[in-house]
RNA sequence: GCCCCCGUAGCUCAGCGGAUAGAGCGUUGCCCUCCGGAGGCAAAGGCACAGGUUCGAUUCCUGUCGGGGGUACCA
């Protein structure tokens, strides 16, 4: 579809440099026009501000500047009209014929590719995140994270990207060793011996019902075993587990990238040699720029390798490896954000919880520190999700057992309503999430106020199927302004990509899904597609509008990762 | 201490340096001879404070005040 935004962008530009050519301006540099859609009626489709901001450059008063962009712009045939407003602003106004055009043009391109933009044609993207450990389920808490990374996704594909999902993850670590550790117990119980659990062990459920299916598959067969095939099989279990939940709010990862496979191929070292050559790296009991104080207390430790992340204005230096020559997450981390680059993606988003905040900087700096471009990488922070229940707040504990697992808030809500919800704020802000709330299924549920305007779509187009009513063929130009207004706004989706993939701002596509079924609804009261004397030419143009209306509506909610009902 | 995020309507939140700051909920009052009312129409109600940059600031910068989160030789 055509990116109006764009061309007319464009126009504008031609305009500037014609008028230079022609004299009326002086010569500078062009910058880049942007051209934005109006939000109020009576200044046209679209405008621009050019004027204004050359006006400096130009040596000319703002609406000046304009008449001679107007004098000097080319009117292709769909744009009906530009004039000069306020205080120098130039609005646009399209030929409705060639809007109302574009409900064809919106039904071609169907649910899977309406409003398709290529500012990612021909580039690969990757999107990291979940990445939780498998030593439990996924909670309410990843939810955030999954929700916002796959929506993100969806956005960058609609964007013109390739895009990759991946999912990274550490089994090598005490808690991987601490989870075998539980379930040996557990497997130890159900065999009837009384041994100790495990100090701050795994005490969910699910860790006895492993062990249950253990002694049904095995038999006591493992009873001398060490933790090894405990930990190996809680970690399978655990994830078929995750994996099985993200498939059910509609997310599916190419890629599960173990942190292991960095140590056995030699990455993190490799990356370690690498930073100490560009001279970041040094080994001392207490970083160099420590308190004698400091350095006393670090007097009995063993040497640890540390990284000078002060170079790039951190307050201190941080371990690489610790002095037991055990390297702290960071040091992977980087080695792994190193083989992301290696693999050569155009774009990496990553998404993380506030908790990783000030870690992914010290993996920037250990990119820059390689020498390499850390612009491409982009990270979504998400703030904490605050879960409540009963009018209170409750805690996620994954050891002590206490948690809310996405299965049972799937099984109480509904996958499209947590994948909406999840989207109800930006990223970086604070979200509650009241299970109530939400499980409430009113009319204040903007949730069905989105699939109820998919569902009325579905029901006149079956409605029009059973009267044996066709509507190919049809005259669009017998359409009004109620549906021009509407196909003005399913335009705005391209903007709305845009934004959400150059701003990294998924959260903006639930809020614009409740404005076009808030565009939708009036309209669906006033404009009759059948019965009540609406002339058959009239009636049939309105069908392909409703059409066209179904199309938008799956296609936004395909971008959430929602279903698009036909019937409520 | 340092870092990050947030202060917009009674409540929950949108708002890409532009024109008269938007929704939903709640409150009040209306609309069902209907392609499904899980809907529609209408009323009341707001940018924490002070400077600065700008033709123009809710938006950018600085500071103050208030709220939340993060800050390991854990992962």
């Amino acid at each position: 579809m055509i990116y109006y935004p764009q061309v007319l962008a464009d126009l504008v530009t031609n305009a500037l440099a014609a008028a230079q050519a022609a004299g009326e301006l002086p010569t500078f540099v062009l910058p880049d026009i942007t051209v934005q859609p109006s939000q109020k009626a009576g200044q046209g489709d679209y405008n621009t501000n050019a004027a204004m901001l050359l006006s400096k450059v130009a040596q000319q008063p703002p609406r000046q500047v304009a008449e001679i962009i107007l004098k000097h712009l080319t009117r292709p045939e769909y744009l009906q009209e530009a004039v000069v407003a306020g205080a120098g602003f130039i609005n646009f106004t399209l030929n409705p014929n060639a809007l109302k055009a574009l409900v064809e043009t919106i039904i071609a391109e169907g649910s899977d590719t309406l409003c398709s933009l290529t500012i990612g044609a021909g580039k690969r993207a990757q999107v990291e995140f979940v990445s939780a450990n498998p030593s439990g389920p996924i909670t309410i808490g990843h939810a955030r994270n999954a929700v916002t990374g796959d929506t993100m996704a969806r956005l960058l594909e609609a964007a013109g990207y390739d895009v990759q999902r991946e999912y990274y993850f550490n089994n090598a670590g005490n808690q991987m060793v601490l989870l075998g550790k539980s379930l040996q117990a557990r497997y130890l119980q159900a065999l009837g011996l009384d041994v100790a659990f495990p100090e701050d062990g795994y005490r969910g459920d699910y860790i006895s019902e492993y062990a249950q299916k253990l002694v049904e598959e095995r038999g006591d067969t493992l009873k001398d075993a060490d933790w090894q095939p405990f930990k190996e099989y809680a970690e399978a279990q655990m994830f078929a587990w995750i994996k099985r939940t993200l498939e059910r709010v509609n997310i599916r990862h190419d890629q599960f990238f173990n942190e292991n496979s960095l140590f056995e191929s030699g990455a993190v070292w490799d990356t370690l040699k690498a930073m100490e050559a560009n001279g970041y790296i040094y080994r001392a009991k207490e970083w160099e720029g420590a308190s004698a104080e400091e350095h006393a207390k670090a007097a009995d430790l063993q040497p640890a390798t540390w990284f000078r992340t002060t170079r790039f204005g951190d307050e201190k230096d941080r371990v690489m490896v610790k002095g037991d020559g055990v390297p702290t997450y960071t040091l992977p981390d980087i080695a792994y954000h190193r083989n992301k680059i290696e693999r050569g993606f155009d774009l990496m988003v990553n998404v993380l919880g506030a908790d990783h905040g000030q870690q992914y900087k010290v993996v920037a700096w250990g990119i820059q520190a390689l020498g390499l471009p850390a612009d491409n990488i982009h990270v979504i922070i998400i703030q904490m999700v605050k879960t409540m229940r009963d009018g209170k707040e409750f805690k996620i504990s994954k050891r002590a057992g206490i948690f809310d697992t996405l299965d049972d808030l799937i099984d109480m809500v509904g996958a499209d309503a947590i994948r909406f919800h999840m989207l109800g704020r930006s990223a970086n802000t604070h979200l509650t999430f009241d299970v109530d709330e939400v499980v409430k299924q009113s009319n204040d549920n903007p949730v069905y106020y989105i699939q109820n305007a998919h569902v009325r779509c579905a029901s006149i187009l079956r409605s029009a199927q059973e009267r044996g009513i066709c509507d190919e063929g049809a005259d669009l130009t017998l359409l009004g302004a109620d549906e021009l207004t509407f196909i003005r706004k399913v335009l705005e989706l391209q903007d709305i990509i845009a934004l959400a993939v150059n701003q990294y701002e998924p959260h903006r596509i639930a809020f614009y899904a409740k404005e076009l079924a808030a565009t939708f609804h009036p309209i669906y009261d006033r404009v009759r597609a059948m019965g009540d004397g609406v002339p058959e030419d009239v009636g049939k143009a309105r069908l392909r509008f409703y059409r066209a209306a179904q199309v938008a509506f799956q296609r936004v909610l395909g971008l959430m990762g929602m279903s698009a009902p036909e019937r409520m």
